[in-house]
RNA sequence: GCUGGAAUCGUCUAGUGGCAAUGACAAGAGACUGUAAAUCUCUCGGCUUCGGCCUUCGUAGGUUCGAGUCCUACUUCCAGCA
């Protein structure tokens, strides 16, 4: 894997780049669409394309079982989920099951350790601390030792194990473009002395996963890559440490290819914890930042050096009836009528295909799996896209020396039509 | 015309003496950030100083401390017989 920085902002750290990977490049900053089970929900490997998406990020622990086949199948790229997909299954007019065959990401299962553990049942908060409390011990579905984490399979009630190893191995065999190294994120509920210990903890777990890594990272026949993973929550001096502890951790001459930012952040607090990250993070490697998408939130991580990002939350708000505009966000109940446009000037596939957001609504709400179904494509490639596009617009304007001031403009119409 | 049965929140529905009254849908509000998420939470007769108060289960009476629930009559609808 390669990387190139073309540009880099004034403040020294955020930049525009170019990652290339054995199954394409991509240009950043860049959103990855997230397709936990190796494909993203409700949309083809063409509708990616359709929305500029340049990556795809699955999820290691979600395809652990699948991963034997998915060698077997050549890797990701190769290997076609939906056909795979058993009783239950979505399958929805117009979805091919075809691969997404562009460069592809996949999550170590570090976030399970927390969703699964100390965090179950419960969102990731972003705007308060207070009031957030970590599940009971003896509630929790996933407990951490040195070793890994044994945790019970939400989905069918078995008791299972992961580790940095297994975690290396299930992703060998996945065959991402990308990895990421084994970790604990902790909850924004944990204290300084615990988030030492697991920060600890997670660069132990990285040793290991570099080491796994190494031994099967050419399986596939084409190079696989391994991020480690910074944790250290939001205190100054764990984050600066365990950036340079990862920085220099080498095994036999070899480092890590790139770098994941973790944690649970209060959003306040975003935009300083990626910078004492990325001031000792080395220039030429690239930084996913995981599981954010908010344009505020990939507006300061783009700035404070952030290469790349993934989330949930453009596809999950658009099922859930978020529909993303230029001027805020839009909660699509609210339409009745037929004629207004989900966001003036959009490019997106469905906005292109003149859905309005009366007519959007009406299938959503139909009772009709189908029409239904067709909605959360049609809603999903819409956010989609906008997130897609907003980076776009960050790298050009970042090659423009325009970032300044597309940064205020785009915050400025975005949270100031709210009322 | 006779004989049965039925009428409850926008809709369907629970309810056989203590009930402002069940559940579902619809509607309204909010949430969602490395996907246990086509999900979850809240509201959904009126008023309230949040302790309550008022008006409600086709209509009108009655029995009862107390009636959506029992009785009588009426209205409407459904079914069967004429």
């Amino acid at each position: 894997m390669k990387f190139r920085v073309e540009k880099r902002l004034e403040n020294g750290l955020g930049r525009a780049g170019v990652i290339e990977t054995a199954h394409g490049e991509i240009k950043t900053p860049a959103f990855m669409a997230v397709g936990t089970n190796g494909y993203v929900r409700f949309l083809s490997a063409q509708d990616l394309e359709d929305c500029g998406v340049q990556a795809m990020l699955s999820n290691g622990y979600h395809l652990r079982r699948r991963s034997g086949q998915i060698a077997a199948a050549g890797g990701l790229a190769e290997w076609q989920p939906r056909d795979q997909e058993v009783a239950g299954s979505i399958r929805i007019d117009g979805l091919s099951a075809e691969a997404w065959q562009g460069p592809t990401l996949t999550d170590s299962g570090g976030f399970q350790v927390m969703s699964l553990g100390s965090g179950l049942g419960k969102v990731v908060a972003m705007d308060r601390v207070d009031e957030v409390k970590n599940t009971a011990h003896k509630e929790r579905l996933a407990r951490v030792s040195e070793k890994g984490v044994d945790f019970i399979d939400p989905f069918d009630g078995q008791p299972d194990f992961v580790g940095p190893e297994e975690s290396m191995q299930i992703q060998c065999r996945i065959g991402a473009d990308i990895h990421m190294a084994f970790d604990e994120l902790t909850s924004l509920a944990d204290t300084y002395e615990y988030n030492i210990e697991a920060m600890e903890r997670t660069e132990r777990w990285a040793r290991r996963s570099l080491a796994e890594h190494i031994k099967h990272r050419d399986d596939l026949g084409y190079r696989q890559n391994l991020y480690g993973v910074l944790q250290g929550g939001r205190w100054e001096d764990l984050r600066r440490k365990t950036a340079q502890n990862l920085a220099k951790m080498q095994i036999d001459g070899i480092g890590f290819d790139g770098f994941g930012l973790g944690g649970a952040f209060l959003k306040e607090d975003l935009g300083e914890i990626l910078r004492w990250c990325n001031e000792e993070l080395p220039l030429k490697k690239p930084r996913h930042l995981l599981g954010l998408s908010h344009p505020d939130d990939v507006l300061i991580g783009a700035e404070m050096g952030a290469d790349t990002f993934d989330c949930v939350a453009p596809t999950r708000e658009a099922r859930h009836g978020k529909i993303y505009t230029r001027d805020g966000d839009i909660n699509l109940r609210k339409f009745t009528g037929a004629g207004e446009f989900l966001d003036r000037d959009c490019d997106c596939p469905t906005c292109r295909a003149g859905w309005t957001r009366g007519s959007l609504r009406a299938l959503w709400r139909s009772g009709e799996i189908e029409k239904k179904q067709k909605y959360y494509r049609l809603a999903s490639a819409h956010n989609l896209r906008f997130i897609v596009r907003l980076t776009e617009e960050i790298r050009k304007a970042m090659l423009q020396d325009d970032f300044k001031r597309y940064k205020e403009n785009f915050l400025a119409r975005y949270y100031g039509g709210c009322e």
